[in-house]
This record gives structure tokens, C-alpha cells and sequence, in this order.
DNA sequence: CAAAGATTGTTTGACAGCAGATGATTGGCG
DNA sequence: CGCCAATCATCTGCTGTCAAACAATCTTTG
């Protein structure tokens, strides 16, 4: 199946994309995330727990009662998917919305029991997943990664003033 | 415009996501990802050139006449995706669609003089794009995210086989 | 108190990204 | 040669994401 008998249209190709990922940071880092978020999308599929829905969770768990409007901001969720995010876990009766009653337009979405069980199961298979993800790097680089994606994150770089 | 006065719901939620980035690093990825697409996209659009087309011109001036599928494979971009960038550049007269003599069934998609002229012209705004963007890290930390992310998008991580 | 403006949750429409099906072509194998 | 699998470009439909519009409510200002 022509191992050398390659055509000059065909020739040309070993690995120009790790070329490219070195001259833009920006086309590599995205191209990594897409891989990242793919395997945690699997994940959570496989999990049963969307990676929003657990995201909600661990908030609502870890800062007590929060406003949508919360969520999404800390998140980093639009608020518009929000709302979904929260009907499916509203409906699987892992929180409640309860009006705010000093602000009668936001709700003071609440974890359940249920919620609080489902989160705890979901948890313990994140280390593992991460262990997984990123097991190609060492303990350093990860801390690395960490440390420079905070600064990447950190508020004045894009978007919010 | 209440400062200090702030109901219960409302309060707990300083900086809940700088904690949640140094637990989650896919969840950071992510966000960083998306911040710098974001900003990718707006100097695409500013520029006039979408960061797709210009990905493409710059590999067909780096090894020549390819197809398609060529394309597709080594910027990672979906080949149902390049369709419709190759369309634009076609249309735009910086790339020719020649049918490969060899293999009739694929294209020798072509960069034109058009297309090298629009390319020299978005390569130049690029630098000053990449050190806006990644202005907040030091050389060093550069260069670490570069070997960390050649290092996740090295083969067989995700995806392929 | 009344009017104007801002905020919260929601719905709607547009649009990118991706999986799968299709048509044309090629190569393998009897 | 003639059939079958594989490949390339393309098209179609689905899903997820986001911007903009909307109603309800709060806040500010006169």
C-alpha cells in the first residue's frame, strides 16, 4: 500500500503541525483544549453527569445557595446555558430553585441531598480522569501548566475590562 | 450601591474560580482556550482573514500544493470545515482547486501570487497578536507552554487510534 | 410616588463544529 | 475485465454556544 511511493502532491507532510504548534501558541492551545474537553466530555457521558452539572454541583456545594447569575459568572458558563444546565439537574432533583426573597428576579439555587450524594460519586472518578488526561506530563509541568494558565486566566486579559 | 451590604446568597463568591482552576486543570485549559480564541477570532475578523483561511495559505506556502484531506489532517481542522475555507479563498482568488492528475478524486489545492501577497500581509500583524495576548507570561513560561502543550498534542494522547 | 434605567432568568434565532450519508474515483483481487 | 472495499470532497442534519430580545423585578432619580 505504497509505504514509499508517495506522490509529489502527497510528499511533503510529516508532522508540519508540530512546526506550526510551536510558532503559535494560540493555534496549539486550542487545539489541546479541544483534546482535553473531548476526553471530558467522554468522561462525563460515561460518568452520567454532564461536566457543567458537575460544575454547578461542587459550587453550590463548596459556597452554600448561589443566584444563576453567580454560577455563570464564576463558572465561566453563559448564562443562557445555564438555565438548561439547571432544569436538568432541578428535574433529577439534585437542587432546588428557591426565589431569593430580598430579590424576587433571581433564584437561590440549592443543592439537595440527592445532589450532594451524586456529587460525592461523581468526585471520585475526577483524579483518575486527570491522572489520565494528563499523564503524559510530570508533577513539575503540571504545576507549570497550572501556574501560567492562572495568570492567562487572571481578570483584565480579555473580555471582562 | 451597596458596598458592604450584602444578603447571604449574594456573598460567598470571591474568586471561587481561582480555586476551582488549580483543582481542575482541564476545566482552566478550557477557559484559557477560549479566552484567547475569543481574541484570536477578533484580530482574525479585524485583520479581514478568517484564522482558518490564514492557517491554510501558510501550509500551502510552507510544502507546497496539497489536498484536502492533507489540510484537514495536519491543521486538525474538520474536512467538512476546510470545504467551506477553501470555498472563501477560492472565491477570493488566493487559492486555485486543481484536480490531482494522479488521483482525480482529490484536489492539488494551490496557493496563487493573490494568496502569497495576502499572506506576507496577515504574517506581519501575527507577532504583535501573540505578545498582546500572551503579554502576561514571562519568556520562560513561553516556552515551558509550548513544550508542555507539544507534549499533550504529541499522537495516540486523545482521538486518533 | 412615578419614571427611567439596570439586573435576573428565559426564549429565540443565528452560526460553528461534528457525525454520517452520498457520489465520484481509485486500487485490489479473483 | 468485473466486482468490492477504500478514499476524497461534499452535503445534510444535529448539537452546543452565543447574541439579542423579552418580561419581571429591583434601584435610582426627580
Amino acid at each position: 500500500m505504497a509505504t514509499t511511493n508517495r506522490a509529489a502532491t502527497d510528499r511533503a507532510r510529516p508532522a508540519y503541525f508540530a512546526q506550526l504548534a510551536t510558532e503559535r501558541l494560540d493555534i496549539a492551545l486550542c487545539r489541546a483544549s479541544s483534546a482535553v474537553a473531548r476526553a471530558a466530555d467522554a468522561h462525563a457521558t460515561e460518568e452520567g453527569l454532564g461536566v457543567g452539572q458537575h460544575l454547578v454541583l461542587q459550587m453550590l456545594d463548596a459556597v452554600g445557595p448561589c443566584s444563576q447569575q453567580a454560577l455563570s459568572e464564576e463558572l465561566r458558563i453563559d448564562r443562557s446555558v445555564m438555565v438548561s444546565i439547571c432544569d436538568d439537574l432541578e428535574q433529577s432533583g439534585h437542587i432546588r430553585r428557591e426565589r431569593n426573597p430580598r430579590d424576587r428576579r433571581s433564584y437561590a439555587v440549592t443543592i439537595t441531598d440527592s445532589g450532594r450524594r451524586r456529587l460525592a460519586e461523581a468526585q471520585a472518578s475526577i483524579p483518575a480522569f486527570l491522572e489520565d488526561t494528563f499523564r503524559v506530563l510530570t508533577p513539575d509541568e503540571r504545576g507549570q501548566l497550572s501556574a501560567i494558565l492562572g495568570k492567562l486566566l487572571q481578570p483584565g486579559n480579555s473580555g471582562e475590562q
